[in-house]
DNA sequence: AATGCTTATGAAAACGATTTCGTAATGTAT
DNA sequence: ATACATTACGAAATCGTTTTCATAAGCATT
C-alpha cells in the first residue's frame, strides 16, 4: 500500500505539506501542491479512509437506521439515500432496527461506534425523549416519519392526514357514500392520521363516520386477507375502501376475485403509498404516492450538509399526491 | 469517547490485556478476563472501529459492487447480502457502476481504499481479464452471473440455459407450437443462454426454429412496447411468447390489453426472474425463479469464509426454477 | 536596521486500536 | 536444586493519517 510517506518524499515536501494539498488547504504554494499531485498521479496513491478518520474523527459516511433491509418502502428509501450520499462520496452505513427496542438501540450504538457523521433514523420503537437525546449527542440528525416539537426541524415526515383526505374524497366524488376504511395498526400515528384525514373528507361531504366500516389491518405483509373478509361480510352494501397501504388493497384485491367481485365497478379502492407494483397490479391500483425518492435524497443533502454546519432549506412536511389510476369507478 | 486505555485502568491491566480478552486471545487468565469485560460493561465502552481497521489491516466489510442501487434485481441482492453479513457482524460497502467501464473502475477503488476483506462484483463493463486480475489481488472475491473458467472457484451465476429451457418447454407441452421469444440485449451473455435453452426445447419437441419468432428487446424498464407490437404483427398466429424476463413480460401485459387479447387464453406467457410484482400482477405470471436470496445469502457467507481462510462448500452454478401460475393455457 | 505580520513549511504529537518483543512468574523435567 | 519450557502480561512500536506548534522566509512599516 502507497502511503503518504512515499508522496511526500518523492514530491520532497513533508507528509503535512502533501496531507494538506489533499484537503484542499490555501497556504499551500503553487508549485509544491502540483508536485504532491503530480506524485499522487504517479504513484496511484489512494489515502487510507481509516488513518484519515481515526485522525481527523470524521467518517465521512452517514448512519441509517431503517425498520428492515427489505420490503417495498424502506428499500427504496436506503436505495435513495445511499445514491444520493454517493454522489457525494459519501458512504452509507445501514442497520436494521427489525422492529424490536433492544435491536435498535443496539443499531444506534453500532452506529455511534463507526462514528458516522450523521444519522438518519426511521425508528418504531425509539420514544421521543430518546430521539431528543440522541438528536442533542449528534446534531447532524434527521429523524424520518416522526414528528417531534422539541426537535421539529430534524423531523421529516409527510402529511398523513391530507394523504387520507384525499383518498377518501376520491371516493366519495366519485358517489361512494359507504366508504370503508382499513387502517394499519392503530399504535402508529401515520394511521391515526389517516384515518383523521378520512373522517374529515366524510364530515365535510356531510356524511355520518360509521365505526363498523372501519377495521384495523397490519401494515406488513400478510394476515389482512380475514380482515378485509370481515369488513365486507359486515358491510353488504359498501361500494368502496380506503386501504392505509398499497399492501392492505392487495388483500382486497385477492378477496374481491374469490368472490368475483370486480374492482373499479362493484368496489372501489384506493391505497397509499404508491408502491412500485402497484402500477402493475390489474386493475391499476389508485393511491396516495407517498415521495419516498424526495424523503430520502432531501433528507440524505440535508444531513450532509447539518454535518459540515451548513443551512439547507429542508422541507419538513412533505405533501402526499392521488395517482389516479383504475381501480375507482363512479357509482 | 470511551478508550480501551481507561478501560485498561479501571481494569488495572495493561491495554494489549485488554486487547487480548476482547479479541478471545487464550493466554488471557480467567480473572483478568473477568475483571476487564467488567469494565466494558462499566463504561460502556465500544472499540473505535477505525483505529482497529488500522492497526489489524482488517476492516470487517464486504465490499459489494452492483450495477444501479435500485430494481427489482439488485434491490433485493443487495438487502440479501446486507442482511446475511449483517448477523454476522459485517458491514457492507455499496458501490455502484452503473454500467459505465470508468464508473465500475472507480466503484473498485473506492472499495479498495475502504480495505474492504473480499468483494462481491457483479460487473457488466470490465472484462474477464480485469475480474481475473482483481481475484488475484484479493482472493476473497465472488463475481456474479458471469462464469469464467480461470476463476471458476469465485463465480456463482445460475443456468439460464435451463431456465430458457424450462420456460419454453412449459409453453410447448401445453400445446403451443409458434412460440415467440422476446431477448434481453443480445450483447449480454444471459440473453444468448436463455435463447440456447429455448432452441434446446424445441429441438427436442421437433418445432423447427424460426427467427422471425425471435426479437430483441431490453431487460431494463422501458421501450418494450413496440417491440412487442412488431412480434405480433409479424406473428399474427403465434400462441405463446417466452420473455426473458418479467419486465418484458409486462409489456406484452400491456401490448395484450390494448389488442384485447386475454393473457393465458389468447396468447401465453411466460416471464423469467420472478420478480416482486410477478405475483400481484393478474393474471398472475407464470415466470422462472431467479434465486436473488439464494445467491445473495450464499455469496456473502462465502465471501467471508474465504476472507477468514476456511472453506465454504459454495454452489456454483444456481439452479432457476418453473413458477407456475396463470399466464399460461392450453392451446 | 530593527520590528512586526503574514505565509509556508516541517517535526512531532495525536487518534485508538493491534501486535511484537522482552521478561517475570509458573510449572516440569532432570 | 538447577535448567528449561510455557504461560501471562506490560512497554513500546506500529498502522497512515491530521493537526498542533514552532519557526523560517518574505515583506511592509517604522
Amino acid at each position: 500500500m502507497i502511503t503518504i510517506k512515499e508522496v511526500a518524499e518523492l514530491a520532497e515536501v513533508s507528509q503535512s505539506t502533501v496531507s494538506r494539498a489533499l484537503n484542499g488547504h490555501p497556504t499551500v504554494k503553487e508549485g509544491n501542491r502540483a508536485r504532491v499531485f503530480a506524485a499522487i498521479e504517479q504513484l496511484g496513491y489512494q489515502p487510507n479512509a481509516f488513518a484519515q478518520a481515526l485522525a481527523s474523527k470524521r467518517s465521512n459516511s452517514i448512519g441509517m437506521m431503517v425498520g428492515s433491509l427489505c420490503g417495498p418502502f424502506y428499500g427504496p428509501l436506503m436505495q435513495w439515500v445511499e445514491e444520493t450520499l454517493y454522489t457525494q462520496g459519501i458512504h452509507t452505513v445501514i442497520t436494521s432496527g427489525q422492529e424490536s427496542y433492544d435491536k435498535e438501540k443496539h443499531a444506534l450504538s453500532f452506529l455511534r461506534s463507526k462514528q458516522v457523521d450523521g444519522y438518519i433514523i426511521h425508528s418504531d420503537m425509539l420514544s421521543d425523549l430518546e430521539l431528543i437525546e440522541a438528536v442533542k449527542q449528534q446534531p447532524a440528525t434527521i429523524i424520518l416519519n416522526r414528528y417531534i416539537p422539541e426537535i421539529a426541524e430534524h423531523c421529516v415526515y409527510i402529511d398523513n392526514k391530507l394523504g387520507g383526505y384525499l383518498a377518501t374524497c376520491h371516493l366519495l366524488e366519485h358517489g361512494h357514500t359507504k366508504v370503508g376504511c382499513i387502517t394499519g395498526q392503530l399504535s402508529k400515528v401515520d394511521s391515526r392520521d389517516r384515518l383523521q384525514g378520512y373522517r374529515k373528507a366524510l364530515e365535510e361531504y356531510g356524511i355520518a363516520y360509521q365505526p363498523a366500516l372501519v377495521i384495523e389491518g397490519r401494515f406488513d405483509h400478510s394476515g389482512n386477507h380475514d380482515i378485509v373478509q370481515r369488513l365486507l361480510d359486515r358491510n353488504p352494501t359498501m361500494t368502496a375502501i380506503f386501504c392505509q397501504n398499497d399492501n392492505i388493497a392487495l388483500a382486497v384485491y385477492d378477496v374481491a376475485s374469490k368472490y368475483n367481485l370486480s374492482i373499479g365497478k362493484d368496489i372501489s379502492v384506493v391505497g397509499f403509498d404508491n408502491d412500485g407494483y402497484s402500477m402493475h397490479i390489474r386493475p391499476s391500483l389508485t393511491t396516495v404516492n407517498f415521495p419516498v425518492q424526495q424523503m430520502g435524497a432531501e433528507s440524505a443533502k440535508a444531513v450532509v450538509a447539518m454535518s459540515q454546519k451548513k443551512p439547507y432549506p429542508l422541507m419538513h412536511k412533505l405533501t402526499p399526491a392521488l395517482v389516479i389510476r383504475d381501480s375507482v369507478g363512479q357509482r
